[in-house]
DNA sequence: TGTTCTATAGAACATTCGTTAAATATAAAT
DNA sequence: ATTTATATTTAACGAATGTTCTATAGAACA
């Protein structure tokens, strides 16, 4: 007899635990909160589950049951993005590790997306995609993006970095601000190189 | 003799267990971690630090510290915002406590305040304060703001709420959006009403 | 029918771990 | 010098908790 229901109400009780108390719940603890009648189908399940690779459990260590699905991400904050300049993305050779400033952000803001990064907006030249000096904008780096997605353009002609929605079309490529009362630019597709794609902006007042 | 360094030591090793293990440590975890000689030392030290409200322990139950230093705040998303609606905030006696939607940030994005909510942006009639229809703001429930900060207000004759930067002047009050490319509006001091004060806006991309 | 897989039950065992007590030490305060 | 508050040491108790063993039962399957 298949059983999943069990184990999502135990995966329920689990979250519960976390959300109520701040920590694991014991084998009896969902024993008695998910209304089970032995230890040993407790364990069971808890077995299956990390089989499964939705729980993790380190042996012997009491309370150590850990939900596989992250709550919170931490993101690295590279650096500023500005018009005139390119984004200061790391290769992956040069990757020196000093003590990078984070951010740390959730699950339901970016996703459960890798490759994440952060970059703080100097001066006012994004604002026609609605983004203001002072915000953070939170970036996927993929080299390529599909239509209609906000992506990082450095304009090789203008020298120049800028945030605009993307569109293919025959012989061009029209750059749209986010900002509907403005109009798009059109360039050459040998000018462009897509940075990375805008996964959310952030923007904190009343510091 | 007064040791506060110890007990620094012993709450950052209970951070460090909690970024690596996902849980909090035992008494003889701390121990050994922090090179003291005695449980009975750690919990002297845990005493303290429980009565400092640093951390906080539910008796007679394992790994259960919780460091009171938040890191991610749940915050409830108590509907939509637009132009000619006012905000749907629940006043406190008619607290309806359904199954709410929230939203999980971090106090990197909102600090440390309470009273605070999230609304999802319908419309593009905020575009002037660089808010996009499907945004999300987080606001802070406050009666009153100090000059220079963006509020909700409620425009009384206009039947509207609208989100400006707020700035006191003699015999009126100058609502200027976000946009400095755009004009502000005056506005009589009895015509308004301040609902709440913009902590953060958020804006999720590439869904 | 027999085999196999999964779920359940009850009991007991072995550690882990919070807690306490009593004695000593050390520094600060009076 | 005496008192008082804080810090350390040692040892042990007992509750909390992960784990294992054995037995039973139903369903799927050949």
């Amino acid at each position: 007899m298949r059983k999943p229901e069990v184990r999502e109400r135990i995966l329920e009780f689990i979250r519960h635990s976390f959300d109520d108390r701040g920590y694991a719940p014991t084998v009896r603890d969902i024993l008695k909160g998910c209304n089970l009648s032995s230890t040993s189908v407790v364990q069971h399940h808890l077995n299956t589950l990390e089989k499964e690779g939705r729980i993790h459990r380190d042996p012997q260590v009491v309370r150590s049951i850990q939900l596989m699905k992250k709550d919170v991400v931490e993101v690295p904050l590279l650096g500023a993005i500005a018009a005139g300049k390119p984004i200061p993305v790391p290769s992956s050779d040069t990757w020196t590790t000093p003590p990078e400033e984070t951010l740390k952000l959730t699950t339901d803001m970016v996703g459960n997306k890798s490759n994440i990064y952060a970059l703080k907006v100097k001066g006012t030249s994004m604002v026609d995609a609605l983004i203001d000096d002072g915000d953070t904008v939170v970036m996927e780096a993929v080299p390529t993006a599909e239509d209609g997605q906000m992506v990082a353009v450095w304009l090789k002609d203008e020298q120049e970095v800028t945030l605009k929605k993307i569109y293919r079309e025959p012989g061009r490529i029209r750059l749209q601000p986010a900002n509907k009362q403005m109009k798009p630019i059109y360039v050459k597709p040998q000018n462009i190189e897509v940075q990375g794609k805008v996964v959310a902006v952030l923007r904190r007042l009343s510091r």
